[in-house]
DNA sequence: TGTGATGCCTAGGATACCTACATATAATAT
DNA sequence: ATATTATATGTAGGTATCCTAGGCATCACA
Protein backbone atom coordinates (compact mmCIF):
# COMPACT_ATOMS: atom_id res chain seq x y z
CA UNK A 1 0.00 0.00 0.00
CA UNK A 2 2.92 2.44 1.07
CA UNK A 3 4.79 1.72 -2.20
CA UNK A 4 7.82 2.05 -0.06
CA UNK A 5 10.93 2.04 -2.91
CA UNK A 6 12.79 -0.99 -4.14
CA UNK A 7 15.94 -1.63 -2.12
CA UNK A 8 17.67 -1.56 -5.74
CA UNK A 9 17.52 -0.49 -9.14
CA UNK A 10 15.01 -2.88 -10.97
CA UNK A 11 16.75 -4.95 -13.28
CA UNK A 12 20.34 -4.37 -12.11
CA UNK A 13 20.22 -7.70 -9.46
CA UNK A 14 21.17 -9.95 -12.18
CA UNK A 15 23.89 -7.95 -13.40
CA UNK A 16 24.97 -7.60 -9.78
CA UNK A 17 24.83 -11.37 -9.21
CA UNK A 18 27.18 -12.56 -12.40
CA UNK A 19 29.37 -10.02 -11.31
CA UNK A 20 30.09 -11.49 -7.77
CA UNK A 21 29.36 -14.88 -8.87
CA UNK A 22 33.12 -13.86 -11.34
CA UNK A 23 34.71 -13.44 -8.89
CA UNK A 24 34.52 -16.60 -7.92
CA UNK A 25 32.19 -19.71 -6.81
CA UNK A 26 30.15 -18.75 -4.60
CA UNK A 27 26.70 -19.69 -2.43
CA UNK A 28 23.61 -18.00 -2.69
CA UNK A 29 23.37 -16.73 0.97
CA UNK A 30 27.12 -15.70 0.60
CA UNK A 31 26.03 -13.45 -2.42
CA UNK A 32 23.98 -11.26 -0.48
CA UNK A 33 26.28 -10.83 2.21
CA UNK A 34 28.53 -9.48 -0.52
CA UNK A 35 26.50 -7.19 -2.35
CA UNK A 36 26.04 -5.88 1.01
CA UNK A 37 29.48 -5.40 2.56
CA UNK A 38 31.03 -4.06 -0.74
CA UNK A 39 28.26 -1.69 -1.36
CA UNK A 40 28.09 -0.77 2.36
CA UNK A 41 25.41 -1.56 3.10
CA UNK A 42 23.46 0.47 0.39
CA UNK A 43 22.49 -2.48 -1.50
CA UNK A 44 20.73 -5.25 0.32
CA UNK A 45 18.85 -8.39 -1.61
CA UNK A 46 16.03 -9.95 0.04
CA UNK A 47 15.69 -13.50 0.31
CA UNK A 48 12.42 -13.78 -2.22
CA UNK A 49 14.02 -11.88 -4.65
CA UNK A 50 17.96 -13.65 -4.45
CA UNK A 51 16.44 -17.42 -4.76
CA UNK A 52 14.08 -17.08 -7.26
CA UNK A 53 17.28 -14.85 -9.32
CA UNK A 54 19.28 -17.27 -9.12
CA UNK A 55 17.16 -19.73 -10.84
CA UNK A 56 16.40 -17.53 -13.54
CA UNK A 57 19.91 -17.54 -14.48
CA UNK A 58 20.57 -21.16 -13.87
CA UNK A 59 18.00 -22.03 -16.09
CA UNK A 60 19.18 -19.17 -19.04
CA UNK A 61 22.42 -21.13 -18.72
CA UNK A 62 24.27 -18.41 -17.09
CA UNK A 63 24.67 -20.13 -14.19
CA UNK A 64 26.11 -23.64 -13.16
CA UNK A 65 24.99 -24.89 -9.62
CA UNK A 66 26.64 -27.84 -7.53
CA UNK A 67 26.15 -28.88 -3.51
CA UNK A 68 29.47 -28.15 -2.38
CA UNK A 69 30.07 -27.80 1.46
CA UNK A 70 30.57 -24.77 2.57
CA UNK A 71 33.39 -23.44 5.30
CA UNK A 72 30.94 -24.07 7.98
CA UNK A 73 30.64 -27.42 6.77
CA UNK A 74 27.35 -27.50 5.96
CA UNK A 75 26.02 -28.13 2.46
CA UNK A 76 25.37 -25.38 0.48
CA UNK A 77 24.70 -24.33 -3.54
CA UNK A 78 27.83 -23.00 -5.14
CA UNK A 79 27.29 -21.40 -8.57
CA UNK A 80 29.62 -20.54 -11.17
CA UNK A 81 29.82 -18.21 -14.48
CA UNK A 82 29.54 -20.03 -17.26
CA UNK A 83 31.04 -18.92 -20.58
CA UNK A 84 27.69 -17.60 -21.75
CA UNK A 85 27.47 -16.25 -18.10
CA UNK A 86 30.54 -14.23 -18.69
CA UNK A 87 29.30 -12.91 -22.29
CA UNK A 88 25.71 -11.94 -20.75
CA UNK A 89 27.49 -9.93 -17.59
CA UNK A 90 30.01 -7.96 -20.29
CA UNK A 91 26.84 -7.12 -21.96
CA UNK A 92 24.55 -6.06 -19.22
CA UNK A 93 27.81 -4.05 -17.90
CA UNK A 94 28.11 -2.14 -21.22
CA UNK A 95 24.34 -1.53 -20.97
CA UNK A 96 24.28 -0.26 -17.23
CA UNK A 97 27.13 1.94 -18.55
CA UNK A 98 25.30 3.32 -21.37
CA UNK A 99 21.92 3.75 -20.14
CA UNK A 100 23.36 5.42 -16.73
CA UNK A 101 25.42 7.70 -18.92
CA UNK A 102 22.38 8.54 -20.58
CA UNK A 103 20.78 9.45 -17.17
CA UNK A 104 23.31 11.60 -15.90
CA UNK A 105 23.20 13.74 -18.94
CA UNK A 106 19.55 14.35 -18.35
CA UNK A 107 19.85 14.88 -14.73
CA UNK A 108 22.78 17.50 -14.89
CA UNK A 109 21.05 19.38 -17.57
CA UNK A 110 20.62 22.92 -16.31
CA UNK A 111 17.73 24.70 -15.83
CA UNK B 1 9.00 -13.96 -24.83
CA UNK B 2 12.38 -13.13 -26.05
CA UNK B 3 13.21 -11.54 -22.88
CA UNK B 4 14.68 -7.93 -24.97
CA UNK B 5 15.69 -5.43 -22.84
CA UNK B 6 14.11 -2.41 -22.19
CA UNK B 7 15.25 1.28 -23.33
CA UNK B 8 15.58 2.61 -19.66
CA UNK B 9 16.36 1.15 -16.61
CA UNK B 10 13.08 0.45 -14.68
CA UNK B 11 12.12 2.72 -11.95
CA UNK B 12 14.18 5.79 -13.31
CA UNK B 13 11.58 6.95 -15.84
CA UNK B 14 9.72 8.85 -13.04
CA UNK B 15 13.06 10.95 -12.22
CA UNK B 16 13.21 11.78 -15.82
CA UNK B 17 9.83 13.32 -16.36
CA UNK B 18 10.21 14.99 -13.26
CA UNK B 19 13.44 16.86 -14.17
CA UNK B 20 12.52 17.42 -17.48
CA UNK B 21 9.19 19.05 -16.50
CA UNK B 22 11.47 20.94 -14.02
CA UNK B 23 13.16 22.42 -16.78
CA UNK B 24 9.62 24.14 -17.65
CA UNK B 25 6.28 23.56 -18.72
CA UNK B 26 6.16 21.08 -21.39
CA UNK B 27 3.54 18.85 -23.04
CA UNK B 28 3.63 15.23 -22.78
CA UNK B 29 4.87 14.32 -26.32
CA UNK B 30 7.76 16.81 -26.15
CA UNK B 31 8.83 15.15 -22.86
CA UNK B 32 9.45 12.15 -24.45
CA UNK B 33 11.60 14.08 -27.43
CA UNK B 34 13.75 15.99 -24.83
CA UNK B 35 14.42 13.12 -23.16
CA UNK B 36 15.54 11.37 -26.41
CA UNK B 37 17.82 14.28 -27.46
CA UNK B 38 19.50 15.01 -24.48
CA UNK B 39 20.59 11.26 -24.28
CA UNK B 40 21.36 11.08 -27.24
CA UNK B 41 19.02 8.64 -28.11
CA UNK B 42 19.73 6.40 -25.42
CA UNK B 43 16.61 6.69 -23.56
CA UNK B 44 13.59 6.53 -25.54
CA UNK B 45 10.63 6.38 -23.93
CA UNK B 46 7.62 4.92 -25.45
CA UNK B 47 4.50 6.33 -26.02
CA UNK B 48 2.81 3.27 -23.71
CA UNK B 49 5.20 3.70 -20.99
CA UNK B 50 5.00 7.87 -21.25
CA UNK B 51 1.02 8.24 -20.73
CA UNK B 52 0.61 6.11 -18.00
CA UNK B 53 3.70 7.44 -16.46
CA UNK B 54 1.97 11.05 -16.63
CA UNK B 55 -1.21 10.19 -15.19
CA UNK B 56 0.36 8.37 -12.28
CA UNK B 57 2.71 11.29 -11.45
CA UNK B 58 -0.67 13.81 -11.83
CA UNK B 59 -2.97 11.51 -9.72
CA UNK B 60 0.07 11.58 -7.00
CA UNK B 61 -0.19 15.68 -7.41
CA UNK B 62 3.55 15.53 -8.34
CA UNK B 63 2.33 17.01 -11.58
CA UNK B 64 -0.36 19.54 -12.55
CA UNK B 65 -1.91 19.40 -15.87
CA UNK B 66 -3.33 21.97 -18.00
CA UNK B 67 -4.64 21.86 -21.86
CA UNK B 68 -2.94 25.00 -23.64
CA UNK B 69 -1.83 25.52 -27.30
CA UNK B 70 1.57 24.27 -28.09
CA UNK B 71 3.57 26.07 -30.56
CA UNK B 72 2.57 23.88 -33.23
CA UNK B 73 -0.81 25.63 -33.05
CA UNK B 74 -2.75 22.18 -31.55
CA UNK B 75 -3.66 21.80 -28.42
CA UNK B 76 -1.55 19.97 -26.10
CA UNK B 77 -1.41 18.91 -22.58
CA UNK B 78 1.53 20.94 -20.68
CA UNK B 79 2.44 19.95 -17.52
CA UNK B 80 4.18 21.87 -14.26
CA UNK B 81 6.10 20.37 -11.22
CA UNK B 82 3.74 21.02 -7.66
CA UNK B 83 5.97 21.88 -4.96
CA UNK B 84 5.44 18.28 -4.17
CA UNK B 85 6.91 17.13 -7.41
CA UNK B 86 9.89 19.13 -6.29
CA UNK B 87 10.66 17.28 -2.94
CA UNK B 88 10.49 14.02 -4.82
CA UNK B 89 12.57 15.21 -7.60
CA UNK B 90 15.36 15.60 -4.79
CA UNK B 91 14.41 12.36 -3.13
CA UNK B 92 14.47 10.34 -6.40
CA UNK B 93 17.87 12.32 -7.29
CA UNK B 94 19.54 11.72 -3.99
CA UNK B 95 17.99 7.87 -4.34
CA UNK B 96 19.65 7.53 -7.72
CA UNK B 97 22.84 8.81 -6.51
CA UNK B 98 22.96 6.19 -3.58
CA UNK B 99 21.92 3.06 -5.55
CA UNK B 100 24.09 4.03 -9.26
CA UNK B 101 27.16 4.39 -6.54
CA UNK B 102 26.40 1.76 -4.72
CA UNK B 103 26.44 -1.10 -8.06
CA UNK B 104 29.40 1.17 -8.73
CA UNK B 105 31.24 0.22 -6.12
CA UNK B 106 30.47 -3.83 -6.91
CA UNK B 107 31.15 -3.70 -10.62
CA UNK B 108 34.22 -2.23 -9.73
CA UNK B 109 35.43 -5.02 -7.60
CA UNK B 110 38.58 -6.44 -8.91
CA UNK B 111 39.09 -10.06 -8.90
C1' DT C 1 16.00 -24.73 25.85
C1' DG C 2 15.64 -21.20 22.95
C1' DT C 3 17.46 -17.72 20.12
C1' DG C 4 20.11 -16.01 16.28
C1' DA C 5 22.77 -16.87 12.26
C1' DT C 6 23.23 -19.66 8.39
C1' DG C 7 21.21 -21.71 4.30
C1' DC C 8 17.57 -23.08 1.06
C1' DC C 9 12.90 -22.46 -0.91
C1' DT C 10 7.90 -20.91 -2.77
C1' DA C 11 3.34 -18.44 -3.24
C1' DG C 12 1.00 -14.43 -4.05
C1' DG C 13 0.71 -9.61 -4.81
C1' DA C 14 2.16 -5.05 -6.48
C1' DT C 15 4.29 -2.32 -9.89
C1' DA C 16 6.31 -0.89 -14.03
C1' DC C 17 7.16 -1.24 -18.57
C1' DC C 18 6.25 -2.72 -23.40
C1' DT C 19 3.60 -4.01 -27.60
C1' DA C 20 -0.15 -3.13 -30.13
C1' DC C 21 -3.85 -0.74 -31.06
C1' DA C 22 -7.09 3.37 -31.57
C1' DT C 23 -7.98 8.28 -32.65
C1' DA C 24 -7.26 12.95 -34.57
C1' DT C 25 -4.97 17.01 -36.82
C1' DA C 26 -1.41 19.40 -39.57
C1' DA C 27 2.18 19.51 -42.86
C1' DT C 28 4.43 17.71 -46.67
C1' DA C 29 5.22 14.87 -50.61
C1' DT C 30 3.59 12.57 -54.71
C1' DA D 1 -6.15 15.19 -54.96
C1' DT D 2 -4.08 11.77 -52.14
C1' DA D 3 -1.00 9.48 -49.29
C1' DT D 4 2.25 9.68 -45.92
C1' DT D 5 4.69 11.47 -42.02
C1' DA D 6 4.92 14.00 -37.73
C1' DT D 7 2.45 15.57 -33.97
C1' DA D 8 -0.44 14.51 -29.95
C1' DT D 9 -3.14 11.70 -26.63
C1' DG D 10 -4.84 7.59 -24.90
C1' DT D 11 -6.05 2.32 -23.34
C1' DA D 12 -5.83 -2.91 -22.90
C1' DG D 13 -3.35 -6.77 -22.08
C1' DG D 14 0.82 -9.25 -21.34
C1' DT D 15 5.25 -10.07 -19.12
C1' DA D 16 8.96 -9.56 -15.99
C1' DT D 17 10.80 -8.26 -11.69
C1' DC D 18 10.85 -7.57 -7.06
C1' DC D 19 8.89 -7.73 -2.35
C1' DT D 20 6.41 -9.55 1.73
C1' DA D 21 5.48 -13.26 4.23
C1' DG D 22 5.76 -17.46 5.14
C1' DG D 23 8.13 -22.48 5.72
C1' DC D 24 12.01 -25.74 6.74
C1' DA D 25 16.55 -27.31 8.55
C1' DT D 26 21.15 -27.05 10.91
C1' DC D 27 24.50 -25.18 14.06
C1' DA D 28 26.53 -22.33 17.78
C1' DC D 29 25.84 -20.30 21.93
C1' DA D 30 23.60 -18.51 25.97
Amino acid sequence: MDAEKSDLLQGTLDMLILKVVALGPIHGYAIAQRIRQISRDALQIQQGSLYPALHRLEKRKWLQAEWRDAESGREAKFYALTAAGRRQLKEEEESWARLSAAIGLIMRTPE
